[in-house]
Order: structure tokens, then C-alpha cells, then sequence
DNA sequence: ACATTGGTGTAACATATGTAACGTAATGCC
DNA sequence: GGCATTACGTTACATATGTTACACCAATGT
């Protein structure tokens, strides 16, 4: 009998009679190194195949090709809805899951958020929780006008649903100027929430891309700015209301000097970022936002996570 | 998450990217007990199914079932060949493989063989050895005319081959009457001879059909001997010369009281019994011979294997 | 004929898996 | 609301697996 044969035929017992290396090797007058190496080699060569009978698994593929490709801890993958009206609760939903599982096991001290349609729907999808140990708070300022969104609401929420601590970031997004700015973060209130909300151990926020779907371009931007000026200047997104290029550098705006939030490099000391966003409109700032490594996490929808790994 | 997510993504993790379960417990938040239960129910609902890209692991699965079906030690399958005149040398291959290991592997003190085609093939494609140690031996008597086979050629094959020694049974397959019979078997050289027979570690025979297939039929049955009285009280084929009904007893007819061979009761005693043959016209005699338990390993085709796992 | 290489037996050992016992929390039912 | 049942965390332990080192033998190449 040659080798291939016995290979099968050890593969066989193994996989499916269920027999252990060692009674094989005594079922076959062979020895256990013999049968080990012939399981391994079976598996390598494609003889013996595993397989999932379920849709889920294809999402895992691409989450796995995403960490690979992007260095990432994690990557969560959902199916991207036929009707795009959806989207946001498709990611709500695969994100709620994620930190329902990463507080339960990781149990940090205080989180930060964002704001935006699918942060509002990760707290509805949120499994409610008694952690009164944990501060929730703002990563940034928020909107001052538009009805659509309250986005001091959204850090209220989780800390109900968690029944945690809730610490606001009252603030706008924006000052009226850099020098309007300067004079906010050096009152000793404010100096304490930002170093606050630099000192999270986990942050959960979505990008904005530079079309007027965005909540920010729509309602965000002061008065006299453009997002025409922005897009002139590089700009393909905003993360923390700072506006990045394709490299996920800053650009050279005097709006990025307004914001109301802790600049890239303290954000980036945060152990554990996680970004929930998608759609094609996206593809840029997501591109922009895992190239550049400021995310440790990524969840997006199965269309975006393609867009990304058929990326250079 | 759902449990049934968590199912697949485990699997996934342990199955494709490698993970041993700590580790997937420690990546996915879980406990390594659920991690297991997970992995061990995502096989058992066939969620993960584990399959062979090889046409060898069919006759596996037939291997296995005769083996459960008919209590069988050892079952080899062997395709079936597109021509029947090859089925004796692909029958001969499947048996010299499984001679080969298991010589190796038990080291038997004597082997006892019949003869046939089969039993001719096998020789040929035994893979050579030095076995001084062992006794090769003749299980019954051979055919005195016929010139398509020497049946005393096929233990001296066996014996060249492994460098044995070899014990003819000197003596035709049948004696004239059974008076002759009990004659020669109280000769002391022939009663030792008898003894040591019985006392074979391992018989490897091939069955006989009733067709004029047989060589047995064609050129062993003594003179005045029809193989339709054989027929007539209920025998499907012969085993040792000796033939057997539907059931493996012997026919109540004279011929099976001349046979120069251990009888059914002293056969069953061998530790290891081999019994190499197939094609269809063998179904009734094989059929006979592993519902009688007359065997404890069986060397067939794939058809024949078909055609025993579909009786009752 | 000899040197080299590859395969594998043997044994040991580290690590992974599978399971069991116990306790606690969650769930379901009455 | 109480009780029974189920699920699972935690820990321990037995068994299985995976790998390594060394030695030996067979095959291969020069």
C-alpha cells in the first residue's frame, strides 16, 4: 500500500470514525509519529478539507484578510443590506455585539464615544448591563444645531443602558476660532475633560466622509467654512471632527485648529479604537483611517470590507 | 451575538486561522469549556463538515461499513476494474498490501494459505522480505490435474518471497472416498500435518464459487461428482474445498467428507482469518462466509462490497 | 563502493484537548 | 414567588496531540 493510500485511510479513522492517533497507528501497523504526520500532510495537501455550511463564514473570511492586511486586533464583518437605508442598523447591530462582549471581558474603566447614526443605533442595540464602575463620556464636542440628531444624546444613552457614569463633553465641536479655542481648553474645566477623554481605555466612534450625507459637512462646519475648501486641501474624511487626507494626516485647515477634541496623537494612545463605519461614500476615509492605523478595531459592512481589501 | 455566530466564528478560528481554543477564548471572550462545546457541536450539527477530495476514501467508507455490518476485523475494498479479467490482480494487489503490514506488524509464527487465482495474484505483488522466522503452509490439499494452475506453486511462491519456510500440504484437495480419507489422515505424517494447520496464526483462502467459474468446480471435484448435487442440497460455494450453504455450514453431501483439510470447526480456531474474493458471482459464497463469521478479514471490490451491504 | 540524504522508529516531553465535579446564575414552569 | 432545570464559569486532571532529539536504515547520487 503505498503512503497516499495510507494517508487517506488514516485520515478517514480519524475524521470520521473518530478513532485516536494511537489506535489508528495499532489499527494499521503503523506508528503514532507515522499517523500524526500523515494528518498533518492530509490537511496541508488539500485531501482532507474543512468546510462551513453557513453564510456566516464568508464574513469571517473577510474579517480575518482584513486584520491580516491592516494589522488589526479585530474586524467585524455584516452583511451589507440591499436597501442602504438599513446600513447604519445593520452596524449598530454588529457592533452593539462586539462591546457587549469586550466590556463583559475587558471590563475598562471608561469609554469614550462619538456621535453620528450609527453610534445612535449601537445604543439601541446595546444588551442593558448594571456597570456602575465605568465613566462613559464624550470623545468631543457636539452639534449645536440640526433636529436630526441630539448628540449629547447619544453618550446619555449608552450610560443608561449600561447604567454607568455619564460625563458630557459640553462643548460644541467647534470653537469660533483657533484662538477661540486656545482660551476654552485652558480653563481648568475643560483642561480636565480633555485629559479625561484622552486618558479612555477604549474609544467607539464612526468617520465622516466629505459629502453632505455626512451630519457633519451638513450641520457641523461653522459658518464660512466650505467643504469644498476641505476637499481642495486633501481632506477625504473626518475622525473626531478633524478633518484627515488619504494618509490620514491632518490637512492644512484653519478648521482642524477649532476642534473641540483631543488631537491624533493623543487619540492614538488610546489602547483600544474602535471605528464602526461603512458604505461605499466611505471608502476613502476608512481606507484613510486603517492605513494610517487609527483604528484597532473595524467594524464595517461586507461591500466595504471588499472595497478595502481590493485596495493596493 | 447569538450563540450560533459564535459557533462558526470559533470554528472558523480553530479550523482556518489555526487557533488553539485558549487562544480563541482569549480573542473572542469566552471561556475555553464553551470554546470546546462550540467547536465539538459545530461537527456534530455539520455546520463544519470535514471532507475527502480522494475517490479512495469511498471504498473507505464501504470498508467500514462491512466492518460494522458483518463484525469484521479488517475490510479492504479495491476498485472494481472496468475489465473482470483484472479483478483477480486487483485483488491480489489489496490483499499483498494488507499481508504486507500485517506480517510486519504481528510477526506470526506460521501462516497458512490456500490457492487460486487470487491467492497467485497476491504472491506476485507481495513486497519482498526476509522472514526465516515464519512458516508458510499449505491450509488443504491441492488440485492433481488442470493446467492453468499449480497449486502447490503458491505457497512456494509465498515462501520464495518472504524467504520463509515452506510446508507443502503433499496430498490432493480431495480423497477417493471418505474411508480413503480417514485412512490417510491417522498416517502420523499426515496427522501432524493436520495438527500443525489448524495451528496457523493466519489463514489467507479465497472462496469458490459454484459456476464453472471456479477451478475448483472445472478441475477439482473428484470423478462422478456433479456440481449441481451440490447444488441440489443447498451449496452456494466452498470454503477449504469444503462446501457451504446460504448459512456457511456444510452441505450434508459425501464430497464434504473427503475433503483433505481442517474442518470448519478447527478453521474457526485461527486467530486471523483472510478471505480474498469478489465479483458477483462470488455474492452468494461471500455472503455465506462473513455471515457465518467464517471470516475475520475480507478482501473485496467495490461492487461486491455494494452487493453484501445491500442484503438484509 | 562510498558518501549523503531522507525517512522513520523510539522515547520523551510540552502543550492542547476533552471531560468531570462543583457551585452559581439564569431561565422556565407552576 | 418558589422550585426545578439548564447553562456555564472555574478548576483539576486524564488523555491526545504535536514536536524534538537521536539513532538507524534504506534510498539515492557520484
Amino acid at each position: 500500500m503505498e503512503s497516499h493510500e495510507l494517508k487517506i485511510r488514516a485520515a478517514w479513522l480519524y475524521h470520521v470514525e473518530g478513532l485516536t492517533q494511537a489506535q489508528i497507528a495499532e489499527r494499521m501497523y503503523l506508528t503514532r509519529r507515522r499517523v500524526n504526520e500523515f494528518l498533518a500532510s492530509a490537511l496541508e495537501e488539500g485531501i482532507v478539507r474543512v468546510s462551513f455550511a453557513s453564510p456566516l463564514a464568508a464574513g469571517m473570511e473577510l474579517e480575518s484578510r482584513l486584520q491580516g492586511r491592516f494589522g488589526l486586533e479585530a474586524a467585524v464583518v455584516v452583511p451589507t443590506p440591499a436597501d442602504p437605508q438599513l446600513l447604519h442598523q445593520a452596524l449598530g447591530r454588529g457592533a452593539a455585539a462586539y462591546l457587549d462582549r469586550l466590556i463583559q471581558a475587558r471590563k475598562p474603566r471608561s469609554i469614550g464615544v462619538g456621535w453620528g447614526a450609527t453610534l445612535r443605533e449601537t445604543v439601541t442595540n446595546m444588551t442593558p448591563a448594571s456597570e456602575p464602575g465605568i465613566e462613559l463620556r464624550s470623545m468631543m464636542g457636539g452639534l449645536t444645531r440640526g433636529s436630526e440628531i441630539n448628540t449629547f444624546e447619544i453618550v446619555r444613552g449608552f450610560a443608561q443602558v449600561l447604567k454607568a457614569q455619564c460625563h458630557y463633553f459640553a462643548a460644541p465641536i467647534y470653537a469660533e476660532s483657533p484662538q477661540s479655542r486656545d482660551a476654552i481648553i485652558t480653563q481648568s474645566v475643560f483642561e480636565r475633560i480633555f485629559r479625561q477623554t484622552c486618558e479612555v481605555d477604549i474609544s467607539y466612534l464612526s468617520v465622516g466622509d466629505v459629502t453632505r450625507q455626512s451630519l457633519q459637512v451638513r450641520y457641523g462646519l461653522p459658518a464660512g467654512t466650505d467643504i469644498g475648501d476641505l476637499i481642495a486641501v486633501g481632506a477625504v474624511g473626518d475622525l473626531l471632527g478633524r478633518y484627515i487626507d488619504a494618509e490620514g494626516r491632518p490637512v492644512a485647515h484653519p478648521l482642524n485648529a477649532q476642534v473641540l477634541a483631543p488631537d491624533l496623537t493623543d487619540y492614538r494612545r488610546i489602547p483600544c479604537r474602535i471605528v464602526a463605519s461603512g458604505g461605499i461614500h466611505k471608502h476613502a476615509i476608512l481606507t484613510a483611517t486603517v492605513r494610517a492605523g487609527l483604528a484597532t478595531a473595524l467594524i464595517t459592512d461586507e461591500e466595504s470590507a471588499r472595497a478595502l481589501l481590493a485596495g493596493g
